[in-house]
RNA sequence: GCGGGCGUGGCGAAAUGGUAGACGCGACAGACUUAAAAUCUGUUUUCCGCAAGGAAGUGCCGGUUCGAUCCCGGCCGCCCGCACCA
């Protein structure tokens, strides 16, 4: 006998006795406070068994979830479900990256205070995200803006400073002279400030510095072992990290009033090829030359209008002005003009290349623009020295370097590597520049001029310079009193109280930094908090048992930058002793899932000849025209993109839960497309998840649960029960290995194609029992309050929560007969049916003994049959 | 511009060297129903054919292979990233 389930459970013995149907309604909320009450998802710091660490991106508290959220934590849901069914205990928590800009703009658009409204965000959001059913332990619970949070924030960034990864230096920022504030860069549109409509103007300011590139080799080096990331993820951390070796070296000065020049190159070996020298706009030498040339100070402001983007700087046309300096080639002794160009970068190398046209297409551009002359010096493989000439089209590739000699140095017949290591070793003798390593990764600026974010626990001293504030002092508290957004300028900075205080060192009066911390900060080292929140700044021995991350989930829009920073600051609190995690990497598993995607629907232009978008939910069709219900008029359908609040193509969680249930709409997100891959919402879509789940129900309703339990073996099962036994199990193998590789969508069609065997089957035995105490297992972590609706009906002992996956029988995969396929010159012509070990030339005597296989090859002559046992047969005819 | 990815039925897709289109949506036909919904059965890549069967077919062109959606080269198209949104 088995035990009873946790709830009453009435048995059905016919037909008759009308069951009501599925009602999500009524049974999610009850096992989700069944769940709640047992504790299912707490995980435990000192389980014994192994650990498993779930973690999809905490949300920011925007007030209201949408697809995006469901989707992505239902991702991360099912691989919780299914690893604590595979026997792990299971870490899967969820709190709130709270500070930001959004609580700001809504404090300036209603008058209110970032804190209130955030926090009620928080509250507000919370509802649905229960009401969705995820496995999440709540206890570990926090938002980034919490005081306890942003303590331990200030602690790390004291930690580091003493690590010496803290430093500040002037830096640009995007500066609004009318709201007197500083700009991201999203809030500057064509040059102008967002609200004010201004010119923004680059500003220097003095800022923040976290040393990343200290780490720039190591963080580099770790993306070979993080083989569980998408390669896309760690080629675009690459690319950004930038790392090229090459050479950095001396331009000597042709004459008194010419100016050495400092450059980098990744190509030395094309150094005969130099036309010119091209200097940065922000170069020194360029801001010292503007000083007393206005057409050269023109040029930099021109250079300024085009962004600070590589993108933009890269498509710009090519354009530059000559200082009218010259310097010396080293190998040759010719002279080199010196240009200002537009397309080299003040922050990457020295601010200053050698121009070599033949061999660079943006050199080239600029040669052909200005006249300069083009000479190659790397002969591609198969050219002839005589007549090979570069036209529009700088050649980068392999080759042999030729033009390249001189009396100092001959590099003729030598390959681009050699030529390389060559030019480096000659300019080094020369005592002109060394071979180095350049990374294009910069050192992160966290400084941010606003209010709500975590305080830089700083306090300047006329002087004592920057003190760092003692860490007994922690933490600096924002003030939440005097707190009026609507006033251009940070509040921080004219807050009565904050600012003045004195000098921890010498006592004399100073003054707070009033500029916050870059909320990526918040999100780089709270996955180490939810291990563990007892301690400073969270628990070591807790933390350092559940980090890595197993499995990590969020989109791909952090592919760089909170990705990037997590491994920097897990190196870093490795390094400060706060960590045990010897290679540093926060995450072992990342997936990136794609968006949810929804048609747009508008009513034309309105008077001021702005897009009116109407939401999907007042659109009707009416005889094959879309309508929109509120005013009538015809809707026109836009593109299919994410959904967003100013395409009004949102659909509301909310709504979609009230209507189809949690379940729906976690089964919705998960079954159709590739995880990984957009998805778009459609009404038919829910629809068809919706009926799925009466699907299930109804052959739960429709199976005999007095005689076996769904945790029962038929293993004696014959025929139909047999075949069914079959389909059940590689069902579970394959769904199995969806689950694993994050294949969910195939997961899915495994899941369909045996409830649709099960639908078939007409027997009350304990072959379909096992078959749908697979089914119901295998849905859990998909639909989990249908699954335990259907587990407590079928008698199945506890909570499917805490289950045990199926084991698949191995012996149930193996089939005994095998269809072969018979091609004839790789075209199918026939197939056999045959045992699963018959030996080849038995297969082949089958095969040509096919009717139609006999008849095709009629008048051919057989060349080759190549036999693959238990896959096909192919012969090779003329 | 540089870097990366993707391209398969009406649609979402599956198959990563072995029968292309599993599974789902939609559509069509039928059953049940006064009717609709729900449910069930069947058809559904295109073309020829009553059928058996045949031909073409995974963006385009070529290559490797007995065999290519899959591997390689070139092209076309679309998408993403390129440093203060989170």
């Amino acid at each position: 006998m088995r035990s009873g389930p946790l709830l009453p459970r009435f048995t059905r013995h016919s037909k008759i006795a009308a069951m009501p149907t599925y009602n999500p309604s009524e049974t999610e909320p009850k096992w989700q406070s069944l769940w709640d009450d047992a504790n299912v998802f707490t995980a435990d710091d000192h389980s014994p068994k192994p650990k498993f660490y779930a973690l999809e991106m905490f949300p920011y508290p925007s007030g209201r979830i949408h697809m995006g959220h469901v989707r992505n934590y239902a991702m991360g849901d099912v691989v919780a479900r299914y690893k604590r069914a595979r026997g792990f205990e299971v870490l899967h928590p969820m709190g709130w990256d709270a500070f930001g800009m959004p609580a700001e703009n809504a404090a300036i658009a209603t008058g209110g205070h970032p804190k209130n409204w955030t926090y009620a965000n928080i509250e507000q959001m919370k509802g649905p995200m229960k009401r969705l059913g995820f496995a999440l332990d709540w206890s570990r619970e926090f938002a980034t803006c919490d005081v306890e949070y942003y303590t331990e924030q200030q602690r790390i960034f004291l930690k580091f400073w003493d690590k010496g990864l803290v430093y500040s230096k002037t830096a640009k920022v995007n500066w609004d002279p009318v709201d007197n504030t500083v700009l991201a860069n999203e809030q500057v549109i064509d040059g102008k400030g967002w609200r004010s409509g201004a010119v923004v103007e680059q500003r220097d300011m003095q800022q923040w510095f976290y040393k990343i590139t200290e780490y720039a080799e190591e963080l580099l080096k770790g993306l070979d072992t993080l083989d569980r990331w998408p390669e896309k993820v760690r080629t675009m951390q690459a690319n950004w990290i930038g790392k090229s070796e090459g050479l950095q070296m001396r331009f000597e000065a042709a004459s008194d009033s010419d100016a050495d020049i400092e450059t980098f190159t990744t190509r030395p070996d094309t150094l005969f090829g130099a036309s010119f020298i091209a200097l940065s706009s922000d170069h020194p030498l360029t801001k010292q030359l503007a000083e007393t040339r206005p057409a050269l100070d023109a040029f930099r402001a021109e250079c300024a209008k085009i962004g600070t983007s590589e993108e933009a700087i890269a498509l710009a046309p090519k354009l530059g002005i000559d200082t009218g300096l010259r310097v010396k080639h080293p190998f040759t002794g010719e002279t080199l003009p010196v240009w200002v160009a537009n397309f080299v970068l003040m922050g990457y190398g020295t601010g200053a290349v050698f121009g070599c046209p033949a061999h660079d297409q943006r050199d080239l551009d600029f040669a052909r623009k200005y006249d300069l002359s083009v000479t190659p010096v790397v002969l591609p493989d198969g050219e002839d020295a005589a007549t090979y000439t570069v036209e529009n089209d700088a050649y980068t590739g392999e080759g042999t370097l030729f033009h390249s000699a001189s009396e100092t140095i001959v590099l003729n017949g030598l390959s681009k590597d050699e030529g390389i290591s060559a030019a480096i070793s000659k300019i080094e003798e020369m005592g002109l520049g060394k071979g180095t390593t350049q990374y294009r990764l910069r050192d992160w600026g966290v400084s941010r001029q606003r209010y709500w974010g975590c305080p830089i626990p700083v306090i300047h001293c006329d002087d004592c310079g920057a003190v760092p504030v003692p860490e007994e002092q922690l933490p600096v508290e924002l003030p939440y009193d005097h707190i009026d957004l609507t006033i251009p300028g940070n509040p921080l900075d004219r807050h009565p109280t904050f600012k003045h205080i004195d000098c921890p060192k010498c006592g004399n009066a100073a003054t707070r930094e009033t500029d916050t911390l870059d909320t990526f900060g918040d999100s780089s080292w709270y996955f180490a908090r939810f291990a563990g929140p007892k301690g400073s700044p969270f628990d070591k021995a807790a933390a350092s048992a559940w980090l890595p991350v197993d499995q990590y989930v969020g989109g791909v829009e952090h592919a760089v930058l909170h990705l990037l920073y997590s491994r920097f600051f897990t190196r870093g609190l490795r390094d400060c002793g706060l960590l045990d995690l010897p290679n540093g990497e926060p995450f072992a598993g990342l997936f990136t899932q794609g968006m949810v995607t929804h048609a747009t629907y508008n009513i034309g232009k309105d008077a001021s000849g702005k897009m009116e978008w109407v939401v999907p939910a007042d659109v009707t069709d009416k005889d094959g025209k879309l309508i929109h219900m509120p005013t009538g008029k015809a809707v026109t359908q836009g593109d299919v993109i994410k959904m967003s609040k100013s395409k009004k193509n949102t659909v509301d969680p909310n709504d979609i839960i009230e209507t189809y249930g949690a379940d729906v709409a976690r089964w919705f997100v998960l079954s159709d497309s590739p995880p990984e891959r957009d998805v778009e919402w459609s009404e038919d879509g829910v629809r068809g998840a919706w009926n799925f789940q009466k699907k299930v129900w109804r052959i739960v309703e429709a199976t005999d649960a007095s005689e076996h339990a769904p945790t029962v073996l038929a293993t004696d099962a014959k025929g139909d029960a047999l075949a069914l036994r079959r389909s059940a199990h590689k069902a579970l193998e394959k769904l199995t290995v969806g689950i694993e590789a994050f294949r969910f969508n195939t997961s899915v069609a495994q899941i369909y194609e045996l409830t649709n065997a099960l639908l078939k089957y007409n027997g009350q035995d304990a072959a379909r029992m096992e078959a749908l105490g697979i089914l119901i297992r295998a849905i859990a972590p998909f639909m989990p309050h249908l699954a335990e609706e259907c587990w407590e009906q079928l008698g199945g002992v506890g909570l499917i929560a805490t289950a045990q996956w199926p084991d698949v029988d191995p012996a149930m995969l193996i089939e005994d007969e095998v269809v072969m396929p018979i091609q004839i010159n790789g075209k199918r012509r026939a197939e056999i049916s045959v045992a699963k070990d018959m030996p080849k030339d038995e297969i082949e005597a089958l095969a040509m003994a096919e009717p139609n296989i006999a008849k095709t090859l009629e008048g051919l002559t057989i060349r080759k049959v190549i036999v693959v046992p238990g896959r096909i047969v192919n012969i090779v005819a003329q």
